[in-house]
DNA sequence: TTGTACGCGTTATCAC
DNA sequence: GTGATAACGCGTACAA
């Protein structure tokens, strides 16, 4: 395609370049006639403006962007719908963006920012903590939604909206004792993960402190690392390995809801039954816990809430210049038919 | 942030802004010392060139997209893994973007291209039809991939990899119509969905008809405009007022199985049970139907081989010149817990 | 091996 | 209300 430009477009209306940008962009000081026959013309040959060339020009832009970490969050389509809505309230762009897993998103958000004149920029998932200089040299607000993320000058240099996943764990678990559970096996990530799985692997050990139940290392099994984390296939195979290792338990905490329908599957296919043979708590709170078959016991993070406070953090410090803030909200304990009291078999 | 540019690195290095881009791009003809030094400086500003200058600048760039539509698509992560695969091992870069639903892909594509210049692109779901003069605008190769489109003018502008819903669809109720059922309630599509799920609902119609049994109106349910199309809580929500209707079936084809989920938890809430009661079909093949309690019968796309087949179509077209090719895959029955003989009751 | 000069397509600025 | 001009940041011929 022979790139139709701007000049082109302002030469077969017999006027200049300004003008027909001024048309563009519904700039004022250009006649309704003028303005009217351009458009014209821009529809007949649909002239598209190079994006390229308008961002290296432009000043600012009004802009936003979200950059999710990874592919398997399963809150994605609801922070780009919440995204979309609250960006376009305010009359500003919205972009979304994946990262992969071995990026660092910052970087990615730096590029992104110089390309696009991003205003401010969400980070849903990701790290923990990011390099103080690169968050400094980005310039441009950014809040860290459904992780409660730091810099690594320990300075506050961007807001964080999440649940706290140890406490929330925790409850979980301390729901589970207090159904008279006392060998509560977990799947949980390989050592060296510094994510979320870990805040979650010690709201496991606070609880069963609480309760002085010594704590079983054959009872915490790990996630395949050849295995995409945190999928159904993962908490299948974990579950199934679990199961025929022989160890006793009545109960088991999957920390990802999908994984916990592989769970599920995997003791069915045992021939046992959730929850009268063993009770299953997953975390997520997703859709699809709630209809499955039994429900699963599951935390739910109110994500709806998260992202609508982000983008009003995100915004308030774009356009007021208020200062960076940390923001916990509290999980939501939803009871299934995944689990019972425990009874002695 | 001041954006530091190419200059502000030139100048810092004692050399010219040439030098410096070469130095970024691996460009020959440059000396290793000269290079090493002012990859040193880029380091420690942390330089990071601006994207949209590169793009303008740029003639061409060896780069393609894959644009999805809406966010429902199950199969995304997939699509976006054997993209990006397959991209690198051509040594080409890639982009992915989503396009919401009111939005024609085609339209984004061309400013997409005009941005990237991309030499290929691959719509990801979409439509069944694109204005033949905007494809030829866009200038560069098209793969619908999961979709049989075609351009406006009946000319082969495009390539298409996918399965036949109408025969899928038709060999699933085909099955259903084999263990004995003969009162099959459907849930469709709205009227005016000009999309996937009509061909669903026409396989359907087919299957009915091959095997004699007239069509049943009142057991065509309709989705919930109102609600997400294709969630769970829509075939949830169906499938209740389909069994308060009182209206007598033994077999459901509920054309995605994540509403098929929806569709069993509302008829275990009637105290019935599946297949038993009901046998339920789905559609797509996803991971949670073969884990889901019972594992679902539904129609599996091959969505690796497809994604794979139509990056190397576009490829081809690219690096080639070949012609725009419709493939068709054959689609894949899983058999699975929720369908059983019918049982008179 | 390195540097100079120019242009990619657009918009901001200022003059008319 | 409109146009000429410069500049955004970079890559590429071409010259040195």
């Amino acid at each position: 395609m022979e790139n139709i430009t701007i000049t082109d477009i302002a030469r077969m209306c017999g006027v200049s370049a300004t003008t027909v940008s001024r048309a563009i962009n519904n700039n004022p000081g250009i006649s309704r006639s003028t303005k009217e026959k351009i458009q014209e013309i821009i529809k007949e040959y649909n002239y598209v403006p190079n994006n390229s060339a308008r961002n290296l020009k432009r000043i600012e832009s009004d802009s936003i962007a979200v950059l999710a970490k990874g592919i398997s969050n399963p809150y994605i389509s609801e922070m780009i719908r919440i995204g979309g809505k609250e960006a376009e309230k305010r009359k500003y762009s919205f972009f979304f963006q994946r990262v992969d897993d071995d990026e660092n998103e910052l970087d990615v958000a730096i590029e992104l920012m110089k390309e696009k004149r991003l205003k401010g920029i969400i980070f849903f998932g990701g790290l923990f903590e990011y390099d103080a200089h690169k968050l400094e040299q980005l310039g441009v607000p950014v809040v860290c939604c459904t992780i409660g993320a730091k810099s690594s000058d320990g300075k506050e240099r961007c807001s964080s909206v999440y649940v706290d996943d140890i406490v929330e764990s925790y409850n979980l678990i301390d729901y589970l004792c207090g159904l008279g559970h006392k060998k509560i096996a977990m799947i949980t990530s390989p050592d060296d993960d510094e994510s979320i799985g870990k805040l979650r692997y010690m709201g496991y050990l606070k609880a069963l402190e609480k309760h002085q139940i010594p704590v079983d290392f054959d009872l915490i099994a790990k996630l395949k690392p050849n295995l995409d984390g945190y999928s159904i296939k993962n908490g299948y195979m974990v579950t199934k390995e679990l199961l025929s290792s022989g160890k006793e338990f009545s109960a088991l905490f999957v920390p990802s809801d999908y994984m916990a329908i592989g769970a599920c599957k995997a003791i069915f296919d045992e021939g046992k039954r959730v929850p009268e043979d063993y009770s299953v708590v997953g975390y997520d709170g997703l859709e699809v816990a709630e209809y499955y078959n039994p429900s699963i016991t599951t935390i739910r993070q109110p994500i709806k809430k998260m992202a609508e406070m982000s983008l009003e953090i995100l915004f308030q410090e774009i356009e007021k210049g208020t200062a960076p803030k940390r923001i916990v909200f509290d999980g939501q304990l939803l009871i299934g038919q995944s689990t019972a009291k425990y009874q002695k078999n």
